[in-house]
DNA sequence: AATTAAGTTCCAAATAGTGGAATAAATAGC
DNA sequence: GCTATTTATTCCACTATTTGGAACTTAATT
């Protein structure tokens, strides 16, 4: 439940706006309410989103009529439940998951820790599975939430693939957070660890994105780089000692190559 | 996994359109490509979505560019994974998800069986969590996805709560798709089986939806009937045996009153 | 190389969105 | 119980976006 709150996690690049019209304007709104941690109010979001009151009062009128939304008896604004539906179709026929699956178990049955695989979507880490101990998971706890690229073991191995001229394309448009006292909180010193994390083909979290957790993960990328990823080992520091991480690099490495393999044969080797 | 593509679960009505103007249109489209069991080309949409050339294309433009689509180098649309972050955030926010996770929890240790909670959207039961046996369950393929109303047991028991005008408004817009040889195909049918639900206050499913699957499901409502849903254990014919469902007609009912006591105390009693 | 199909761009006309202000409803204060 | 104040909703002239037919470009096929 913990990182489920992590205030800002961009999905993409903010500033900006693309240009979708219509839609930008309605997906900034999704966002702002989604992102929110309690139901808003209408003037609550009217603050937030600067917009004449008129035009912001039809466009949640129609986001809740599509069930993007949800607007309860006390005039709060919480995300709607039909988002659920789009994303378990988007999730079930998700082709690098699916292709995973089977290796990130394996994963986990060697190292009996949490296993995550995660995809670079502008700037954050979106979680697409998670293999995790004993008790059923409460699976959206942690799935599809988007993360921060520049603190966490996924994110930092995905860039260390990414194209140097994406890579200064995604820079500028950081905002880093400090989550602990081990967070990133400028490009340089990113861009040097990053660096050091292509030299050695594998990324270490120790407690940069929360308290007590650590990690060790390894990229996933498409020939032409257009598809970027990786797949992680988490688990509390106490256990994950510096030791037991360097012993997980090679056991992490393989499964991402495994993964790799099997995408280049079943998606084509060009892409 | 199996359930996962029933070809048509309509996630609300369907002819008449809502009048949300753009983003309607949109939301057409997007319906479209998540709910095909595979990506589809550009022509393949121009054909599903009668429009013009021009404004299809531009649309789907829009629809990537925001994330919500996904277009691969084949030029073969997908669901986008943004849609993900939406949803993990409308999920882990739920409060009705929330107030039933423990009793669905004591439920399923009480049964051994697997449990489903589910909310009514327009004439689909959508599915809010699963609590399953042993291994980590793929939740995914179940939690989010939208089933049609008139052959589950969550599904058929929400009706039976609903006031008698909404019943009447819902009816003419199903489209009854026959699952199994047990599946109702009529209104008439229906509404008589949802009149013995409503007089009995418990639901059975016996293979309507999915062959050699039972279920025994009991409905779950605010006061003033703007919520409604269900809860349900369910499990392969051969076990859940009539006489087995019939025993677990009491936790289940024990269960839905538990959750409805507890939403008049956290969301208040009128609603 | 020619032919067909698939995808992309263009722009005047039609449509839908905008935003300020007025109205209505709900809350708080007296 | 009435008034003041905050909050939410409706209205409509103005403006910006979407529309859709056709022309154009690119890729695949014969």
């Amino acid at each position: 439940m913990s990182s489920s709150g992590d205030s800002m996690a961009q999905a993409d690049d903010k500033g900006a706006s693309r240009d979708t019209g219509t839609l930008g304007k309605l997906m900034v709104l999704l966002d702002l309410v989604t992102h929110a941690d309690v139901p808003l109010r209408f003037t609550d979001i009217l603050a937030l989103a600067n917009q004449p009151r008129g035009t912001l009062h039809r466009q949640l009128g129609h986001l809740v009529e599509e069930g993007l939304l949800e607007l309860d008896a006390e005039g709060r604004y919480a995300p709607g439940l039909r988002l659920l539906d789009f994303a378990s179709r988007s999730w079930a026929r998700n082709e690098f998951r699916l292709i995973a699956a089977p290796h990130l178990a394996a994963l986990h049955r060697e190292t009996g820790e949490t296993v995550h695989l995660g995809v670079l979507r502008g700037s954050s880490i979106i979680y697409l599975d998670k293999v995790e101990g004993h008790q059923p998971v409460r699976m959206y706890s942690q799935i599809g939430n988007a993360s921060p690229c520049y603190c966490t073991g996924v994110g930092k191995a995905a860039l260390s693939v990414l194209p140097r001229d994406k890579i200064e394309e995604l820079l500028p448009g950081l905002h880093f957070n400090r989550f602990t006292s081990a967070t990133h909180v400028n490009a340089e010193s990113l861009l040097a660890e990053i660096r050091e994390i292509a030299a050695a083909g594998h990324a270490f979290d120790r407690e940069e994105h929360e308290a007590g957790i650590h990690c060790v993960a390894a990229p996933i990328w498409s020939d032409d780089r257009s598809f970027i990823g990786g797949v992680s080992v988490t688990g509390p520091a106490y256990r994950l000692s510096m030791e037991l991480l360097q012993e997980w690099v090679v056991p992490v490495q393989v499964t991402a190559r495994k993964i790799m393999d099997e995408m280049r044969i079943r998606l084509g080797p060009r892409r």
